[in-house]
RNA sequence: GGCCCCUUCGUCUAAUGGUUAGGACAUCAGAUUUUCAAUCUGGAAACAGGGGUUCAAUUCCCCUAGGGGCUGCCA
């Protein structure tokens, strides 16, 4: 293992970066960033019927949001088609492929009548060894791999162990269509190869695939890279990942409010560990990532778990960098919580004051967003339900007492707010819980609760008294 | 059906041929508090089953069960 490192990720824009695909790009990228290599982007194209430039940019897009950058420019494989076919004309003139010139019925016949007699569905090698020259006139044909009937081919997998198929259990592949274009076993070994990709680190529905692959480098006498095959992510139920879970590509993600640093942690501990570390920067995770600590067992997605990391991460952003964050966040907000007209400077004013104690409560940033929607309300507020509910008579007297209190209060720091609730609640001899709820309800008209007296902090002594008189009014 | 892979608390996982099997999320109970949240303390919670090997097995081997993948002129 000498020389630079190079690995590289190679979806195929058939549809968007799903979380599984996003794994083992973080793992493939943080592999090649830890050893000072390069991680490469290979975008594979070569189904022309579902192979869509949306797909190709969201991908794209998904993989800058999650801050994977890549070496250079993303290649492109059917690009390299004619290359793929000299590769598999050189097989050909080298005997290690052949013509096969069944049809799609014909193979279609074979497969049916292996699985009704018990046999395994494999290619029965018709052409395999048949004379070019029984071949019929002008008719199509396909080129397959003439892979090894006997003896058995290893991979020698990073986290996988030894796996061993025994040859005869694996056919002869189509490396070119009846149409001559390139098929993806042959494509992805050549431009492997040709990329100097070092280290293959995929999800584990290739490992049949590394197998094939690894007979068709031995036959080019090309060495192969070192394989990593990452067990897959499953649905919270443990059933296969489904779009009602977590198949969502990771826009999704960002529109749920998830931050890309807490995706990142939390991708990274899911399949991987390093001792008992459970948040750590995407730095240290570069730092410390190895092939030996990643699992072998299939793991479920956690929504749970991953709001509360990235609840972690909103509580330890700056407010500045929060704010930063929220702002970049309000296109991907959900249609009807995208704010009507865009905000004024103001309004920003407001909520990086109130951000402080908004951020304590907020898991992800829509939250963050729903529970500063108070500042922006206007009057009078709409109380939900719940709010009138908690504006009893009691309630709604103890207001007034508490509003001609703040009429008092001169400086309005957190802290003397603090002060005068402390002094009215001990000379009313009621509990402040039995304030701040209503306070909240009358204030916010929110069900997200914010801090109560950083709320009246951040709305600033005229608004406040402004909403609190309304609101009591309106409902005495 | 065939081939391949996997199996530690509900979930993500750690560790080990001899441990009270550890941590995190979730959960439960307390504490604190200025409501909510956050925080703190404590509790409950796992080695899939059966055989071996061994003085000793969660750890090594085999079998069974369960889960997953592949079995395409998709990638």
């Amino acid at each position: 293992m000498t020389g630079k490192v190079v690995t590289r990720f190679a979806p195929s824009p058939t549809g968007f970066l799903h979380i599984g695909g996003a794994r083992t790009a973080l793992f493939s990228w943080a592999y090649a960033r830890k050893h000072g290599g390069e991680f490469l982007l290979r975008i594979e194209d070569t189904d022309r019927a579902r192979s869509t430039q949306d797909a190709i940019d969201a991908i794209l897009d998904g993989m800058r949001w999650l801050g994977l950058d890549w070496d250079g420019e993303p290649l492109f494989q059917f690009a390299r088609a004619d290359r793929h076919i000299e590769i598999a004309q050189q097989l050909l003139s080298q005997g290690n492929a052949y013509r096969c010139y069944c049809t799609q019925q014909e193979l279609e016949t074979m497969r049916e009548n292996a699985r009704k007699e018990g046999r395994p569905p494999i290619y029965d090698g018709t052409w395999r060894d048949r004379d070019p020259s029984e071949a019929p006139e002008g008719a199509p044909f396909a080129v397959r791999f003439k892979a090894p009937k006997e003896g058995e081919t290893v991979v020698d997998d990073q986290v996988q162990g030894r796996v061993v198929f025994q040859n005869k259990d694996l056919d002869d592949l189509i490396i070119l269509r009846s149409d001559g274009t390139p098929t993806y076993n042959l494509s992805v070994v050549v431009d492997d190869h040709d990329m100097g990709i070092t280290h293959v680190i995929r999800g584990d529905d290739h490992l049949t695939n590394s197998g094939r692959q690894s007979q068709i480098y031995a036959a080019l006498g090309w060495d192969a890279p070192v394989f990593a095959h990452v067990p897959m992510i499953l649905g919270p139920d443990g059933a296969k990942l489904s779009k009602r879970h977590g198949a969502l590509g990771v826009e999704a993600y960002r529109e749920m409010g998830y931050t890309p640093e807490a995706m990142r942690n939390y991708l990274a501990r899911l399949g991987w560990s390093h001792g008992d570390d459970e948040i750590f920067p995407t730095e240290q995770m570069v730092e410390w990532f190895n092939m030996e600590a990643l699992g072998k067992s299939p793991s479920r997605f956690d929504f749970v778990k991953l709001e509360n990391l990235n609840g972690h991460y909103i509580r330890d952003m700056s407010d500045d960098a929060l704010l930063k964050a929220v702002r970049a966040f309000l296109p991907y907000l959900p249609e009807d919580k995208r704010p009507a007209k865009p905000l004024s400077d103001a309004d920003w004013n407001k909520m990086a004051l109130a951000l402080p104690s908004l951020k304590e409560r907020a898991k992800t940033l829509v939250q963050l967003w729903e529970s500063a929607q108070f500042l922006f309300a206007k009057l009078p507020l709409t109380f939900t339900d719940k709010a009138t509910k908690l504006l009893t008579p009691e309630a709604r007297s103890r207001l007034f007492g508490f509003i001609i209190a703040l009429g008092e209060v001169e400086d309005w720091s957190v802290a003397s707010l603090d002060a005068a609730a402390r002094a009215f609640v001990q000379a009313e001899g009621v509990k402040l819980g039995d304030l701040a709820q209503p306070l909240r309800a009358a204030l916010t008209g929110s069900t997200v609760s914010p801090g109560i007296f950083d709320v009246m902090f951040a709305l600033g002594r005229e608004e406040t008294l402004e909403r609190l008189l309304d609101q009591t009014k309106l409902s005495t």
